[in-house]
DNA sequence: TTGAAAGCGGTACCAC
DNA sequence: GTGGTACCGCTTTCAA
């Protein structure tokens, strides 16, 4: 790899001069300009990233912590990430935390050694360990899909509450008064929103909310399978469930017809996230859309604006839900 | 953010024994150790990754280029890929092209500036334009899923022709004659070696390959709507159709039952990958399982040595695939 | 066992 | 418009 003093050598110009033929063309006298150019081309010289951003004192790059690859609603976030980053002109580095704090905090301290200029973490769960609380005071960071609860860091999301209660008025509005809840984590704030959501849409009609139908507690297939077994040996079973992800309604839709019920018929099946899969399930996901790309490509705007110490006045960003209402929930069965 | 300097201050030494202590703590006399380790804690002193990096002519860092990131499979390539480098000390930037010639052109680049030590291209299409045919020559580099065609670039890939055979045997042995193909895209290597997997196991049996039934270029679910329409509208119609994803087989088996056919009594369709979701369709997909995790963890692998200057004698690492037979394959329906 | 000092390759200020 | 040069922060050689 060739350096500027060769790029020097071959046009005899000053290593001043190449610099500003390549970053400010315009102070550089045309013949120079020429000159220099030749050289750069026989060179094939590209300047060194390193020294570049080692002598600016600035990586443009960002890291991304996500608790899970295989999610395809957290990737599209990513698309959504990743298309906003090259156009500002940053990159971004994959975080893939498994949902392990330490390797949460070794991504995390990328952001305090130079190595990155910033964070997005899309989990929850922050600090990782007692080490990263000098993180939030010291580099830019931003939480997506989830808030972190009891700090003061800026984060982007869906509005949970108004989606999760608009998807108990669409099952309210099909006759269901027994509307049960396969949670995501319940750690999360996300877990928090949606639940109230669902019990004040219900409160609005005077439908009272039945605790023992609040199960689950993940965003896996599996938690949406072990869901409807639950919830199905009760009792008084609920006749429509409201799960927090797509992958879990797709769990839960495929354990229900295990135990030979029908979907919609017996039972209405709801999901949060609107992946592209949703719509190609038997029966169609009846589902929350989210923004996933937007919110992505939001999250990046904000988190370099804080990075050039332009931060947006407020700390949250809210993006609108849509209910995409399909065939996997239906009238309540009359009994 | 404090310097070495800072900490030489505080603990009376030079910078090479800062240094000495913190990457080589043997060489340095206890007492001298604590007095600066003290100095470290107090400083909050982290060596600048960025000066080190560029000191030491060495990125660590590897760029991942990936057309798209809402393929789980891909996505399990690149979590193998993720966990693989951060045990051997390098990061992951993460390039989503879109498909996009430009786009792939500069994350390639990545690697000429020393931004990144190397690159692993999940595409099977290179050069991404001509000017990086220097990339070949001058940068580790490694494909993954797919061959580049007619490029001595080493390659990660499964045993496509012995996965596409062994799913033709499976699907001769339920006593399907009539066996149609929803292909990838036709311009890759994959292609080609499944195609002749399905036709080398035909033949085996005498049966005869019928190229009306040989449809789509793509990876989509829509993909797999569009071709099973497409076969369904022919005057001859396959009996068993193999699709060349999971992705493909979702959309075709939801388009089978659009078109009121029962999978598998009136159609067997198959798939390629075992996605996690495969199992949660209806009916549950017989496909060929691929150690995607294990794929890209080979690649870093063999990257890394590559980069180490200890590259591996072969060019091709093949890994064996698995059929995993479930619900949508059965057998051929008497008429 | 420790310190002095020469870089790594660009950048940008300042002088001409 | 151009060139000389100090410097970013760390690493490592060499001498003490």
């Amino acid at each position: 790899m060739s350096n500027i003093k060769e790029v020097c050598r071959l046009s005899g110009v000053s290593t001043a001069t190449v610099n500003r033929t390549l970053r400010h063309p315009e102070l550089v006298k045309p013949q120079t300009r020429e000159k220099v150019m030749k050289a750069v081309k026989e060179t094939g010289y590209r300047p060194n990233w390193m020294a570049t951003r080692f002598k600016r004192g600035k990586s443009n790059t960002i890291v991304v912590v996500v608790p899970n690859l295989l999610n395809p609603f957290f990737m599209q976030v990513i698309e959504g990430i990743e298309h906003g980053a090259r156009q500002l002109g940053y990159n971004v580095l994959l975080g893939d935390s498994a949902g392990d704090p330490e390797i949460e905090h070794q991504y995390a301290a990328m952001a305090l050694n130079g190595r990155a200029d910033g964070l997005i973490q899309l989990n929850h769960t922050f600090p990782f360990s007692a080490e990263d609380e000098e993180l939030g005071l010291n580099v830019p960071m931003i939480s997506v899909c989830d808030r972190i609860t009891d700090h003061k860091f800026p984060f982007i999301e869906l509005d949970n509450f108004g989606a999760a209660r608009a998807m108990t008025q669409h099952l309210i509005e099909l006759g269901h008064t027994k509307v049960g809840i396969i949670s995501g984590e319940r750690t999360s704030q996300v877990y928090l929103d949606r639940l109230s959501g669902v019990i004040r849409a219900l409160s609005e009609e005077d439908i009272l909310f039945n605790n023992d139908w609040l199960v689950g507690d993940g965003y896996s297939y599996n938690t949406g399978v072990e869901g409807i077994k639950q919830l199905m040996s009760l009792d008084s079973q609920p006749t429509a469930v409201i799960c927090f992800s797509d992958h879990v309604t797709i769990g839960a839709i495929h354990s229900a017809k295990e135990l030979g019920l029908k979907v919609p018929d017996d039972i209405s099946i709801s999901g949060f996230d609107d992946i592209t899969v949703a719509q190609y399930i038997d029966p169609p996901i009846t589902t929350i859309r989210q923004p996933a790309f937007d919110i992505g490509n939001k999250a990046v705007n904000n988190l370099v604006n804080i990075i050039d110490n332009n931060p947006s006045p407020r700390l949250r960003d809210v993006f609108p839900y849509e209910l995409i209402i399909r065939k996997s929930t239906g009238k309540v069965k009359e009994t």
